[in-house]
DNA sequence: CGCGCCGTTGATATTATTCAAGACCAGTGG
DNA sequence: CCACTGGTCTTGAATAATATCAACGGCGCG
């Protein structure tokens, strides 16, 4: 494998020209970069990394990312749009156990194996940018940096699936809901969107998954909330209406 | 800090003899060596290793390796005996999020963020090999074979609490412990004791709070599980009778 | 316009928790 | 050596939480 860039744009250029198409791809212009890269990366460490990145995806709603048994090559970071991770049980049960949002580094499960246990949906159109493992790490072993980073968003995976066995094992039906949507608040907010009123991109059903609850149970939750004045919703879109009373009831200080 | 190995040994000693205490501390000697190192390290690669090793403690049955908030400085491998994780929630509530035995990797949730948000005690009398984190990235970034397993043991975690997030979602209380006790003799197995045999470390308690359920539902499966002859208990020394049961049980193919 | 998925709500069933009492067991001190 | 004590474990009965079954309404897409 190359690494220099390959040259991908299928009309003419000069050198010195960067296709509106290339421009938007690379990490050092990317809207998400203060996620995906937090601390430390130089001008200099952006531009190789940029060459790293091997394929850019867009993914149509729907559409999966990976599925169980793929052989794994890569991780993937999600530019736009939002997905949803699943594990199965050798039975066909299906557990949620990932609502990502753009920033996120997908596959993370996927090194140890080799292969990918999970599966990876498109809940919405999305664009998915492909890092080879090899060539992350190459690049790691030349900037710190990087190294580093990189081994926070894995620390930072264990540490988000941590807390939601903290909250499947131990926290009642509306606890968990309040969790849910706090937590999706709080990234909302991160990523520049309004914290209190947003569109979920998963069914009650994929909700209940989620959370090990049934798709009946969330509804009714929904509901109860919503008569309880701490939120509003129609359909999908949510409205947060009382953060605080959301924030005891998920074991939270106010 | 020195990158050599610190003279520890209280006795006299020539430099060409090696006190048993000193030998024993090598992981290139190490019976967990497989475990801790799975693939890929040469000699030199593991005489590299040995010389990282800034601590090795010992820890009496209750003691705690780490606490919430205390700063993370390095990762802990479990040599000897067997530790328990705990993740905290802001209201007290408490999660046992782990259950290590020998050749485990303990602490990998607190690089992110740089200190420790959930806890660590030894379930037994334990021996632990702090590797600092500065200095395994340093020798990664030489050592290919290191990184990869380095990424590999973060993202075996990650794996393992995907499994268990099925496990505290999507099955019932029974299917769970079932599940529990086939995970241990797995563990078991692989390290060479009997996969069906075992004394349990933790407390009904204990394992409820693993597996998300009080300890009264827990006393009572494993007497269930006694008198439908799955498995034979005695206090915390179980045997598995019917394995293909268990597995069945736990929705694994027999 | 109609079909299929999605969401809501009610009635009922099941599962696990809670509350309570007592047995067991190991370690300690008289 | 034995009684005492605190923690752990077991078991039963009552209760609470959530799942299941069922019916229906609505929305979006073809």
């Amino acid at each position: 494998m190359a690494t220099h860039i390959s040259p991908k744009s299928a009309g003419p250029a000069t050198t010195s020209v960067i296709s509106i198409h290339e421009l938007k791809a690379r990490c050092s212009n990317c809207s998400m970069r203060e996620l995906c890269l937090p601390h430390g990366l130089d001008q200099h460490d952006l531009d190789q990394l940029d060459q790293l990145i091997a394929s850019r995806r867009r993914l149509k709603k729907g559409e999966v990312l990976y599925r169980p048994g793929d052989p794994f090559t890569a991780l993937h970071a999600l530019r736009l749009g939002s997905t949803m991770t699943t594990v199965l049980a050798e039975d066909g049960r299906e557990q949620v156990c990932g609502y990502h949002l753009p920033g996120d580094l997908l596959g993370l499960d996927g090194i140890e194996a080799g292969y990918h246990k999970g599966q990876s949906v498109a809940l919405e159109d999305s664009e998915i940018c492909a890092l080879p493992l090899d060539r992350l790490e190459e690049f790691a072993r030349h900037a710190p940096a990087l190294q580093r980073n990189l081994h926070r968003f894995l620390s930072r995976e264990i540490d988000r699936d941590h807390n939601m066995m903290l909250l499947l094992g131990s926290m009642r039906a509306e606890e968990r809901l309040a969790a849910f949507l706090l937590n999706l608040a709080h990234r909302y907010k991160q990523r520049g969107y309004s914290s209190t009123e947003f569109v979920l991109r998963m069914t009650r059903e994929e909700i209940g998954s989620f959370l090990g609850l049934k798709l009946e149970t969330v509804s009714r939750l929904f509901s109860r909330f919503q008569q309880e004045g701490l939120i509003q919703t129609q359909g999908r879109a949510v409205k947060l209406l009382d953060v605080t009373a959301l924030k005891q009831l998920a074991g939270q200080r106010a």
